[in-house]
DNA sequence: GTGGCTGCAAAGGATTTGCACTAAC
DNA sequence: GTTAGTGCAAATCCTTTGCAGCCAC
């Protein structure tokens, strides 16, 4: 992600601080930039390590993961059942995952079709669809054949 | 779910365990009955309700529901976050499910076609689609419009 | 100075596991 | 009789929470 789009979500999440009355602190700046100056999904044990040395508990981390997802900085990503993933969504374009079975990847693809298709089924159904969570499983075939896959994990596919 | 279904799924689960070299045991027998005699999705905690009286402890819970999901009769449902929930797929149509953010109604829907649309977006992206989890979360106008709604839950819409 | 924030440790809550006993086969 | 299954309680693991001191405003 570019320092631009750092600066930029830095910008939104201290507004939204301010809106709500909360306070722009040395953790919660410190976190922000460690989440957005990476591509990549994290759980809260990761992003744990990434802000290693920097002097913040467990606790505060949770409570911000908290925070940008209620500002909509970030979001959940369904990658496992036992524990929780994120990934930050500012400037991102709508995406779903497929993680593979074969070489345990994940890859992100866009999601434009599915929203749609989601959006007529919904509405044909009687609803306004808000947002969904989805995580398809898949085999590679390039793994199956080759048996090795060279491509690279969550890039857009 | 018939009582025909019910024989039937006994029947496939008393298979599985013996291909496995597993035992028959009330418990299981038990357990798989109280799933299959209803149409409504679970948790371990639900699944410890219906057999109440019965003599079955948490951990035989926990243990045969995942021999159920290995063989294929159950499937977890991504209705939560925070715990697993349950569903027998025996004899059922794929669907998937929406949850109401108005009515909190969880409602199940045809999956044909987000079948299709995954298969062949799959395909695109050199993969073979094994399976997902899918939940989406929306409003339901009915409810917005009139602050109420009659739907039945769970009932394939 | 006044909230809100943080770190710490303890609590919570779902699920898993170790073990001695029991029950299928 | 053998081997796996069960119940119980303890252990795990992720996440949340209570609280005393700290820091942003």
């Amino acid at each position: 992600m570019s320092l631009e789009h750092i600066d930029q979500a830095t910008e939104v999440f201290r507004q939204y601080l301010k809106e709500k009355d909360l306070k722009v602190t040395r953790q919660r700046e410190i976190l922000l930039r460690r989440i957005f100056e990476r591509e990549e999904h994290f759980s809260a044990e990761q992003l744990e390590d990434r802000v290693k040395g920097d002097g913040i508990s467990k606790a505060t981390i949770y409570r911000t993961l908290q925070l940008l997802v209620e500002c909509g900085l970030v979001t959940e990503v369904a990658l496992e059942d036992d524990r929780r993933y994120y990934e930050h969504v500012y400037g991102h374009d709508p995406h779903d995952h497929i993680v593979c079975l074969d070489c345990k990847k994940v890859f992100e693809f866009d999601g434009t079709e599915l929203l749609r298709v989601e959006a007529d089924l919904a509405a044909k159904l009687g609803f306004v669809p808000e947002s969904h969570r989805l995580r398809i499983e898949a085999r590679c075939e390039k793994f199956r054949r080759d048996g090795e896959c060279d491509r690279e994990e969550i890039k857009l596919i």
